[in-house]
RNA sequence: GCCCCUGUAGCUCAGCGGAUAGAGCGUCGCCCUCCGGAGGCGAAAGCGCAGGUUCGAUUCCUGCCAGGGGCACCA
């Protein structure tokens, strides 16, 4: 089962065109042919053609909306314009297609044979999984993904974990579906609550209880028993958000959320690029003071109200700071699209960015603010507590060392960034068969076990070019070809719509798929004939790649062993 | 009051403008001399309300109702 696959054959590679691109052009032509007999002016280019896959097989493989959409265009009525294209189409039959039927109000529906299915499979196999279902939408588009970002002062939370692994997994779509992507997080180290953080930590040190508005949280006091520094508040904080910020990046490593920058504030501030930022809005009539701070007409470019940019006591505010971070990123750094996920209690915060953005010159459009709606939990019938500055809240790692990170990972990444969800720990806790970690991984712990089984009964698997798929013809088997074949457009559609939950959804469906044909056609019987099996062995290879590039976007490991 | 998000099955969530809206859990039934039953098969059960756009609306638009989040010289 292990054994490399044989060399892909150049042919199969360079001759391989989705089925849904070769319908596409078959019926843009019919269309045409049909505009020319008639005389009608309709041009249709196939990249508009609306492909589906009817839920309902009576209604065939294949769909097209093509009449209905088409048929004010022609004047005609849309049956008639079908049936006219149909009989277009059937004087040359697209591949694979066996019977073309029109049906309802206008749908051309195509009924195909399943040799479309085996030439989609030989192309997962050839291409396996590095190189299958990467269609090219970003054109080396360069973007950077900026998330998390949480502040410094304490633990993160679950909506850090839950969001994070948003912004994760939409940076590997992104990277797999030909962008350029960087994962940024900005560290807010400078200001008052870092301050805050040292007087916290200073009050600890000395055994007091922390004032009024500081950081209550059990990690004070450790960090305190810790601190051997100078007796000074930003001294203290920055020391203490240094070792948080460790933590942070431990915590997410756990979860595989690996950032290529860590970018600081104080740095930026340091830079005298916050300076520089002012004044250029400054310089173009963009700023004027009122009681003694300055303040940005953010108003006239959409926002509710005007901005502070810099105190009366002289310190930016952050606003200013993110403005010259994001014009560091579209004008020094030179990225294409920036595309910042933040949580929706930070929604105050976007209409003044914008603003600010478009006013540095930049056109707003390159920049994508993501909310990711808040995140409760439950534990059985009990709520859990959330927040930094409360005592006993429940953190990230307490959430990711009782279901694993997996299940965390899978959990946050299966509902889509709007839904203000609610997650129960007690139903995915452990042992628990609710979690759908174990429905996926189990799908491939049996691709690992039916590889294992094979080397014990000395059943090896013959290269590819001499095995016939089209032997599969159970249901079940062709189940599992359509949705390995749906897959490049899974990951084009969950990048496109910056929805990574996409692909969650898919990997379910093939777990699915996987399960029922593992369930109803048996591999390594005796009784099944060698070639059938030789077919299916090839088909477990192929769902081993679906599922690894599946659950290699989510950041979910697929286990060999459970 | 203003802004953003959400109202889909008993619960937690999917759902690309299409033809009879899906999954898991829960409930009620089946299937283990078999490559992993942490599985498979079946049943009951649903688009908040009202308009609009469209050949066609759960999906887009408006209003209403309900829930969550935000409206600092904090970040």
């Amino acid at each position: 089962m292990s054994a490399p696959l044989p060399p892909a054959e150049s042919h199969t590679l360079t001759t391989y065109r989705p089925i849904r691109d070769r319908l596409a052009d078959a019926v843009a032509g019919a269309v045409g042919t049909v505009a020319a007999e008639q005389g009608l002016d309709l041009a249709v280019d196939p990249d508009t053609v609306h492909l589906e896959r009817p839920a309902r097989r009576e209604h065939g493989d294949w769909s097209t909306n093509i009449a209905m959409v088409t048929a004010k265009r022609a004047g005609t009525n849309p049956r008639a314009f079908a049936t006219a294209v149909v009989e277009v189409l059937e004087r040359a039959m697209p591949d694979h297609v066996v019977g073309i039927e029109l049906a309802g109000p206008g749908f051309i529906n195509f009924r195909l044979d399943d040799g479309w299915l085996h030439e989609a499979l030989a192309a997962v196999l050839a291409e396996g999984e590095d190189g299958y279902a990467r269609p090219d939408i970003g054109h080396g588009e360069k973007v950077q993904v900026e998330f998390i970002s949480a502040n410094p002062t304490g633990p993160i939370h679950v909506g850090n974990g839950w969001w994070g692994s948003y912004g994760d997994a939409l940076a590997r779509v992104l990277a797999r579906s030909g962008h350029q992507v960087s994962r940024e997080y900005y560290v807010n180290d400078t200001g008052g609550q870092i301050r805050t953080l040292g007087m916290s930590l200073l009050a600890r040190t000395r055994g007091d209880e922390v004032p009024e508005g500081g950081y209550q949280g059990q990690y004070v006091v450790d960090l305190a028993a810790e601190y051997d520094g100078p007796d000074d508040v930003t001294a203290a904080g920055r020391w203490a958000s240094d070792r948080i910020l460790a933590r942070i990046r431990a915590t997410l490593e756990s979860i595989g959320i690996v950032f290529d920058e860590w970018y600081s504030q104080a740095s930026i501030e340091e830079s005298g690029a916050v300076d520089e930022t002012i004044a250029l809005l400054e310089s173009q009539g963009l700023v004027y003071e009122r009681d003694g701070a300055m303040w940005f007409r953010s108003e006239q470019l959409g926002d509710v109200r005007d901005r502070v940019l810099r105190k009366a006591n002289g310190d930016a505010t952050y606003l200013a700071g993110d403005l010259a971070y994001h014009r560091d990123k579209f004008l020094v750094r030179g990225f294409d699209r920036v595309i910042d996920v933040f949580g929706a209690d930070h929604h105050g915060q976007v209409a003044s960015l914008m603003a600010g953005v478009e006013a540095l010159g930049i056109d707003p459009s390159r920049l994508e603010v993501k909310l990711g709606q808040m995140v409760s939990l439950v534990d059985g019938d009990e709520a859990v507590k959330m927040g930094k500055r409360a005592g006993n809240a429940i953190d990230l790692d307490t959430v990711i060392s009782d279901i694993g990170p997996d299940a965390t990972r899978i959990l946050s990444l299966m509902s889509t960034l709007d839904q203000a969800a609610t997650f129960d720990l007690a139903s995915v806790r452990e042992q628990s068969a609710e979690n759908p970690v174990f429905y996926v991984q189990m799908a491939s712990a049996r691709i690992g076990g039916v590889g294992r089984k094979a080397v014990e009964r000395d059943v090896t698997r013959a290269p590819l070019d001499e095995v016939d798929l089209s032997l599969l013809t159970h249901p079940r088997e062709l189940e599992v070809l359509r949705c390995l074949e749906e897959l490049p457009e899974v990951v084009a559609d969950a990048a496109v719509d910056r929805s990574p939950s996409k692909v969650t959804t898919w990997v379910r469906r093939l777990a699915s798929t996987f399960h029922g044909f593992y369930h109803d056609c048996p591999i390594l019987a005796d009784d099944v004939d060698p070639p059938v099996a030789q077919a299916r062995l090839w088909l477990v290879e192929a769902s081993r790649i679906g599922l690894a590039i599946g659950l290699g976007l989510l950041g979910v490991s697929a286990p060999e062993v459970m």
